[in-house]
RNA sequence: GCCUCGGUAGCUCAGCCUGGUAGAGCAACGGUCUCGUAAACCGUAGGUCGCGGGUUCAAAGCCCGCCCGGGGCUCCA
């Protein structure tokens, strides 16, 4: 619908003859009309009614501003080039006529159908001329998931879990020594956070370097400088092999999947999350949320039989992209596009999806134990239908027992989703929010909307009971994590830190004076040959103020070269963690450095060694 | 989506209430200093005050509209 709206002095018309056959009765009178908002109007093919209402809301919204209440619309085919058919346009005319009628609007229309003579005087002003586009809204932009509308109604009760598998009604538990189980739960079950700074990590991604929001994209996509780029990457790798090591073969699926693919549009009614649209020629595409499609169809292609089972998959998604609604989403917490480890695994019947439940719960612990991220760090989380509780409670108890403290627990009366329980571990920020890290689901019914078999020991066909796991939870939230966590200590007044195989820089070399910048280098590089990321700050500034922002960067080691440590063949090593300055050989420093890190990826320095060849990506 | 705060130099921010030549600190650049464990000193350069319109002799500032962003709420397999 096109739509030129005057606001006028006056305007005068009359119906000469009629141009179509459809045209409506009319008498070849002369109507006079003073201050009025006149809208010709071109009924395009496509519109309905919705888009009458549409219009005629946005035209009683103008009025208000320009004080008018009277209007006349003005059937005028010659705006467009994709007419609607005579008759639906008459009636969508109608349509536009009863809506502001409804509003309370003055409302005068002009015949339809007809030749018209008309003399027209528009006001001046710089509102008085307008033009107006209003189309029918895609529908498709509009499609909520069946399992969002779900969630919105779901009933779910909630306890605390114990590890002696006492279940108590959240209500009647006692959290005086659980302050953060306590927080946990305030913040599942109420929903209340009132909180006016900005969470901390958001300030230190920036500050150091890792990751900022970019302004040229969509909200929630992310740019990760060098530093971040660093850690995500060894996250990424630590992960991926950790994978491996369990057991799980990695694989690569596209981005982007049909929209109207069968299988795949049943399951998205099942997920409660919103996609990115992409068109592209005459498909409609969405963006994946998860791994489960691609690693699903590639499971519903493969023969495999019991003898295979448990047969685990796994891909790190790079991205999953989940469009949150825009306030939803805050710095490393919470993105539009993350990267998140996802590992299926199959399994033959419920007695073998538990044991390899616990395996997979056990590797999560160990997992983030890699990110120093201890039972202090996070609570468990733990949900699941009524039924399946009834008749697996050692099961969910032996869970708990593995962290020995109280979980939270949410039971569903119904299955409302794919899965019939999952748990997540929680991490707790300092604005008290939660955010699960690790996580894994139980799903008893993606085998069969998916048609993934495999054959039993009589040769028949079976569904396998499916396990859904995020072994760390996205990258970005650990690096959220860790920021947090860096910011707790800090507030305890202690040096905030990152796990010494994650620093960017991990040792830094200072020469006391330019003069001793090339003794310094040859120890730097005698460190950086072991497999250390050691850089060197030549800058001619003072010793004092290159010590200052080797602490602001969170650097592990700080080495200082001068004359003394040339004589004695010490290295001066100050040490974040311990805020003192010890003399030790370069073997001694290399040893300490290296079982720190032992069994963890690592990558190179991924700026210039020489801090004077750096460019400043933030500040 | 709703509420709220904001957009001024690369960064952090002041100036806006009460209209009258656009500021500071840090960073950058040039120089002096050659330095011993959390900020040496001097200087230089750097701005379409988010965009559009209005009011006014005069707008970063007042008014209207728009755009963008943060945070909160709702939501979170």
């Amino acid at each position: 619908m096109r739509i030129l709206q005057l606001h006028c002095k006056y305007i005068v018309y009359k119906p000469v003859k009629k141009e179509i056959g459809e045209a409506e009765e009319a008498e070849k009178k002369e109507s006079r009309i003073d201050d009025v908002i006149v809208l010709f109007t071109a009924i395009e093919k496509g519109d309905d009614e919705s888009v009458a209402v549409q219009a005629i809301t946005q035209v009683k919204e103008f009025l208000g501003k320009l004080k008018v209440n009277r209007i006349l619309i003005y059937p005028y085919a010659h705006l467009s080039i994709d007419l609607a058919a005579p008759s639906s346009a008459l009636r969508i005319v109608k349509a536009m006529e009863r809506a502001a009628q409804d509003a309370k609007i003055e409302t005068y229309r002009a015949p339809f159908g007809w030749n018209k003579q008309f003399t027209i005087s528009v006001k001046g002003h710089p509102l008085a001329e307008q033009s107006r586009v209003f189309l029918k809204e895609p529908k498709k932009q509009e499609k909520v998931s069946e399992a969002l509308k779900a969630e919105e109604k779901r009933e779910s009760s909630w306890y605390i879990l114990s590890p002696v598998g006492d279940l108590v009604p959240v209500m009647d538990f006692d959290f005086s020594t659980h302050k953060d189980l306590a927080r946990f739960s305030k913040y599942e079950i109420s929903k209340m956070r009132a909180s006016q700074e900005m969470p901390p990590h958001t300030k230190l991604m920036r500050k150091l370097e890792i990751a900022d929001y970019e302004p040229g994209s969509d909200p929630g996509n992310l740019r990760w400088y060098p530093k971040g780029r660093l850690m995500k990457s060894l996250l990424e790798q630590f992960v991926t092999a950790t994978m491996a090591e369990y057991g799980a073969m990695e694989v690569e699926t596209p981005i982007m999947y049909d929209f109207h693919h069968p299988t795949l549009s049943s399951y998205l009614d099942r997920f409660p999350a919103r996609q990115y649209l992409i068109q592209s020629e005459e498909k409609d595409l969405f963006l994946r949320f998860a791994a489960c499609f691609g690693q699903f169809l590639i499971l519903h292609d493969a023969q495999f039989s019991y003898r295979q089972l448990p047969l685990k998959i796994y891909e790190l998604t790079r991205y999953s992209f989940r469009r949150e609604k825009s306030g939803e989403l805050a710095g490393l917490r919470r993105q539009r596009a993350f990267t998140m480890p996802d590992c299926h695994a199959l399994c033959s019947n419920l007695k073998q999806a538990k044991e390899e439940f616990l395996k997979r719960f056990n590797l999560c612990m160990r997992l983030l134990e890699g990110l120093e991220l201890g039972l202090d760090d996070y609570e468990l989380g733990i949900r699941f239908t009524r039924e399946f509780y009834d008749s697996n409670r050692d099961f969910i108890t032996s869970l708990v027992k593995l962290i020995d403290k109280p979980a939270l627990v949410e039971v569903f009366e119904e299955r409302i989703l794919y899965w019939v329980l999952k748990w997540e571990f929680n991490f707790i920020d300092n604005q008290e929010k939660a955010s699960a890290l690790s996580t894994d689901q139980l799903d008893v019914e993606n085998a069969r909307r998916y048609d993934i078999t495999y054959i039993d020991q009589d040769g028949a066909r079976q569904y396998p009971i499916v396990l859904h796991c995020s072994p760390s939870g996205g990258i970005e939230r650990c690096i959220y994590a860790l920021l947090e966590k860096a910011y707790k200590l800090q507030k305890k007044g202690k040096p905030p830190m990152f796990p010494l195989w994650l620093s960017p820089t991990q040792i830094r070399v200072i020469p006391v004076s330019d003069k001793f910048i090339e003794p310094a280098e040859g120890i730097r590089k005698k460190l950086a040959d072991h497999g250390l990321r050691v850089d060197l700050d030549d800058r001619p500034l003072t010793m004092q103020k290159r010590i200052r922002e080797a602490e602001t960067e969170w650097i592990n080691y700080v080495v200082a070269i001068g004359q003394k440590e040339l004589d004695s063949n010490q290295l001066s090593v100050r040490n974040r963690a311990t805020g003192e300055i010890k003399g030790m050989p370069i073997k001694e420093l290399l040893k300490k450095v290296t079982k720190e890190t032992r069994g963890k990826p690592w990558r190179p320095l991924p700026l210039p060694t020489q801090l004077s060849k750096r460019p400043q990506f933030y500040g």
